[in-house]
DNA sequence: AATAATATTTCGTATTACGAAACAGCCTAA
DNA sequence: TTAGGCTGTTTCGTAATACGAAATATTATT
């Protein structure tokens, strides 16, 4: 909930603590919530939650259905959420490679950006094609664990060590599935590996079934700013295709976007493109 | 930026309006904003801004730009905002004929609901072939005037008479182009074709060269809970087409909707179908 | 190296938000 | 129809909380 690698301020404002802590309850209660209910989670007084309630609703934060008087985040937020994600130029510049991945592909297409040590979606694009109707259990806006995704791995590839040592201890390495690395030495040597080959494989790392490729966008400065990443189902992507034409796709892709940020490729060794933060 | 028909209660809770301040000039400052500049905007201290600053950078609302110092809205509302959008099942359930309206029309095709007096985008699907490359001014989580847009009419011509008034004494009527019907007595006739037909369009009444056609979405109960429209070029839409095939397409893909809602279309008069706030 | 212009932290004070308790509105059942 | 038990909402005296001026630290500039 909190910004994992900030230290707590010692004097946060109090109201806003409670006011996150309610929008959280409310992220989470997609028919709304009662006043009541709300309060008791919250673990406020039914006044006080009231009260901060009707601050947030006057600016449209949060709004209360006047049938059930439930309550609900309002509308503003997605005022909020959308304008930021316009202010990134990265989406409004990675938007037709997707477009033209997606459709290339047949496959699903993410651009996710580094955010408090995890992987944040923010753009995605779904082939037309939708073969069989499997979904992928992503949305602008959710985040994946850096070390069991495609996109993860690759930006991960290019942190510095010390920030690396950093989220491991502080988050760990956690076993989603069978195939997720959890050991940190095994991490390193693989970070190591999508490094020098410019991509990572995500073979049912993070959800069983899905299998994906990643490529890192670098800026002018041969910074990472994001990554990009074909998924699908196992079943549709054989090791073959991944390896073959889907890594090549990718790699282009990514490569094309990085350019539009005035990105020089031809290095003798784009392996220490050391991303600053 | 206020909800405009909510009286303001006596009781605010002091930092909540800062915040929100906060939160409105950060989303119009897409290159980040100092604190100088921030605290000035918002009137209030550099110390006291900053206190609230990291608070809210503690929970990942805003965040600030390591190397520039500069501070911008957090990536925690787009989760928050992306949340809310998904809560709202109008959204998922419109979304593929509105993917299958934009391929059919090769124009725009938007979703909208009520909310605070105006007519919020909640989707936006374009036609793969942008010809031209003729871009809307619209994006999800703006707004869009009601009096002057083919949604908002259709919005506004299923809302009570005194919600109308309301409207008209707090928000008045925008002449926003040559086009636009700025008098109520004008409006309050439009609306009543607008009811009698089931669609509404907008003929360059809101933006110089754009025109629309926009439908109603009812739910079981008979209440008008979202409006679609197709949207594009006076240049691509003669009248004739918007008045045939177009609006033809519009009328049947928002009957579709409605009856994923559970309404049930033939009424004898579908006239009288008031939307319940 | 000195200066200027930032951002950040400190700390005593009074304003602000607190929350217990009273109130009001609504449903349900007798 | 009215009593009872739920909600949500408002009040108000109090003290804890956030306030903000000023000191300090951190950058950038000359």
């Amino acid at each position: 909930m909190a910004v994992p690698h900030l230290l707590k301020p010692n004097n946060l404002v109090q109201s806003i603590e409670r006011v996150v802590t309610i929008f959280d309850v409310l992220a989470q209660s997609s028919q709304g919530i009662s006043l009541r209910e709300l309060s008791a989670r919250v673990k406020l007084p039914k006044g006080t939650t009231h009260r901060l309630l009707s601050s947030l609703a006057y600016y449209g934060y949060i709004r209360q259905t006047p049938e059930t008087k439930n309550y609900h985040l309002g509308f503003k937020l997605i005022e909020l959420g959308n304008s930021l994600l316009n202010q990134l130029d990265i989406r409004s510049q990675a938007k037709p490679f997707l477009n033209d991945l997606a459709a290339k592909t047949n496959e699903t297409v993410h651009l996710v950006i580094l955010d408090q040590y995890e992987a944040l979606y923010i753009d995605k694009v779904e082939s037309k094609v939708k073969q069989g109707g499997l979904q992928m259990a992503s949305r602008v806006g959710l985040r994946v664990p850096l070390h069991c995704s495609a996109v993860g791995k690759v930006l991960l590839a290019y942190l510095p060590e010390n920030e690396l040592e950093g989220l491991i201890q502080q988050t760990g390495l956690s076993k989603r599935t069978k195939n997720s690395i959890t050991d940190a030495e095994n991490l390193k040597a693989h970070l190591k590996a999508v490094r020098s080959r410019g991509f990572a494989i995500d073979d049912e790392e993070n959800e069983e079934g899905i299998r994906c490729v990643g490529a890192p966008i670098f800026n002018q400065q041969g910074q990472v700013i994001a990554a990009i990443s074909i998924s699908g189902p196992t079943i549709r992507i054989p090791n073959k295709l991944l390896q073959n034409s889907l890594k090549r796709k990718i790699i282009e892709t990514a490569s094309a976007i990085s350019r539009e940020f005035g990105y020089q490729e031809p290095r003798p060794m784009p392996a220490n493109g050391v991303r600053k933060r």
